[in-house]
DNA sequence: CTGAAAGCGCTTACAG
DNA sequence: CTGAAAGCGCTTACAG
């Protein structure tokens, strides 16, 4: 049914190895010879079987990404920008939802989908860093999000005990003295680290830290943040000011002061982490930490690369794996928009 | 490296076709037998090399899912849905982004990866309809979106006309008189679908249809929605209501309204199409349709899987084609939420 | 530069 | 029920 490499062979007059050469870009071969092939390729509609490339070369030009949800607008925006990344090189990215789940995360770790892929860029949220860093994975790992700096793994996030640090000392500029923060228990250890900045910003100002007002978490939705904020509101001193932990949150925490008839950044400032499209367009519009995405995907992408090209030598990463193990720091902006005033 | 089949067999003492039989769940296998090979596929940690059953059985267990782009809210929780339906049935989804251009478009329709998947579900926006039903696809095609209805192939969608009008007619139920409509012009034909209801509408309630109210695309960001607005809004006579084409369009038309000083329903009602989770966040919260996402995905995927058990006999469809080709009519409800006055 | 041949790891008739 | 063998469509040493 389908064109083979043979059947192009024929048509071009050529052995397949000459075709072969000439789909993989090989050297040597005279510009007479490549147009036949190509002609040929171009006449009988051909397109290699990938799947026989890939058995043959024990490489198949896919990686993973392993996001916990793709519909969450974060990860939504950076599966496309993963995606755009990967194709510029000529990679397939295969989205997996590991829906938060550990069975879905060990499937990730273990299976890595037979075989098919080349590598995989992981978001991990319920797996420990310790299991994590003790995976046995046959192929290059690359791990997303702050909690998992100085594992054994190579790994990509923004420096966010930095930005929540900022994202903090905004509030403080702006006036606000009762600054409370959104997510502190969740979001895979993400809550911990965020808090850290927090506090850290509010010593440096002087300001107090008043654990009533650390909140939220696992959840990291939009309703688990209105929750949130009703429980704020519901403080015999409410607070001037919210740090929620990421934009989902927000949202959510803007929704419910709208519900009790208050308003941002009026009665409570609001800041989020993510920057999403969204909330750009939300009343009011959404003051946030904006990693690049652009940055952070392209630099994944070209570093899980290098190791996929590194590691076809290698059998055993053991001996010289913890040596050239790379952390790279996404840049970030402080989006000042008008929950807080901007 | 990776262990084989043929480690397995050697490791539980059988051939490799017996560790075969087992992976595949063939009957005729003692009891006896399966525990010994599970046994020695669990030490093994083997997994089985997806390439080479590809290779062999000409099937894959993958489908793409084609959509314009992966970070818009509606295809993203699309494409979670998919994703989510194919797995139960052990099926993993690719997701492709056409960027909404020809080129990417042509490629699925074209290439299909290599024959590594088995079928696809494919949401187009630029190629036109005609180009489509005469695309020579070696695999099962699955469309989404109303604007290929009655094709050659199968396809899955909610009934846009009806969904208008009802839509519209919801506006008028309020009082609403002076009804504007924006994304008239755009999303791939979905535009003169939608207007298509929307004018039956409004002359079932003995409205004029006023082309000046007509406005926007091809755009369907939220960007344009806000552009299309402020339009309407400079308008001698403008609106008492908008029906937006996608939520997208109806949380950028929300803004602008905001940074107009005026506020929904109150001065303008705004109702959306979608029902993405963020519009139920927004302030007011958007009134919108509401396509059953989940029966969709559920369809669609059920559909194709069944096509392509089925085509693995066939040669060519040109036969019987036409005859068995399927419509699938998604349900949907209507939403009233605050940007109705709901 | 080209051709003939082996082999990647499976599945599946074909004999037993 | 099991074993030995062919073959899916590639790539790649190996000879020329």
């Amino acid at each position: 049914m389908a064109t083979r490499l043979s059947d192009v062979a024929a048509r071009a007059g050529v052995s397949v190895k000459t075709v072969s050469n000439v789909i993989n870009d090989y050297p040597h071969i005279t510009a007479r010879t490549r147009a036949k092939v190509e002609a040929a390729i171009a006449e009988l509609e051909y397109t290699p079987n990938v799947s026989a490339r890939s058995l043959r070369k024990g490489r198949s030009d896919f990686i993973a990404l392993a996001v916990p949800e793709m519909a969450s607008p974060y990860f939504a925006e950076l599966g496309a920008a993963v995606s755009r990344a990967a194709k510029k090189r000529g990679i397939t990215v295969l989205i997996d939802q590991t829906e938060g789940e550990a069975a879905g995360e060990k499937l990730v770790l273990d299976g890595m989908r037979g075989q098919l892929i080349d590598g995989i860029i992981f978001s991990p949220i319920t797996t420990s860093p310790a299991k994590i860093g003790s995976a046995d994975t046959a192929k290059p790992l690359l791990l997303l999000g702050e909690r998992h700096a100085g594992g054994t793994f190579d790994h990509v996030a923004v420096d966010s005990v930095q930005a929540s640090f900022d994202a903090t000392t905004h509030l403080i500029s702006i006036g606000r003295r009762r600054i409370a923060a959104i997510g502190v228990g969740g979001g895979a250890g993400t809550g911990s680290v965020r808090r850290k900045g927090y506090r850290k910003a509010l010593k440096a100002a002087g300001l107090e830290v008043d654990p009533t007002l650390e909140v939220g978490g696992p959840g990291y939705h939009r309703e688990d943040g209105a929750a949130s904020m009703r429980e704020l509101l519901a403080l015999p001193e409410p607070p001037d000011a919210v740090f929620c932990f990421n934009d989902l949150l927000a949202i959510g925490a803007l929704r419910a002061l709208a519900d009790a008839g208050l308003s941002a950044p009026k009665d409570v400032a609001v800041i989020g982490f993510d920057d999403i499209e969204d909330g750009r367009f939300h009343s009011p519009s959404l003051s946030t930490i904006s990693p690049d995405k652009e940055w952070l995907a392209e630099n994944a992408v070209a570093l899980l690369l290098d190791r996929i090209a590194g590691s076809a030598g290698r059998r055993d990463s053991a001996g010289n794996g913890e040596a050239d193990r790379v952390d790279l720091t996404v840049p970030y902006t402080l989006q000042i928009r008008e929950s807080t005033g901007g």
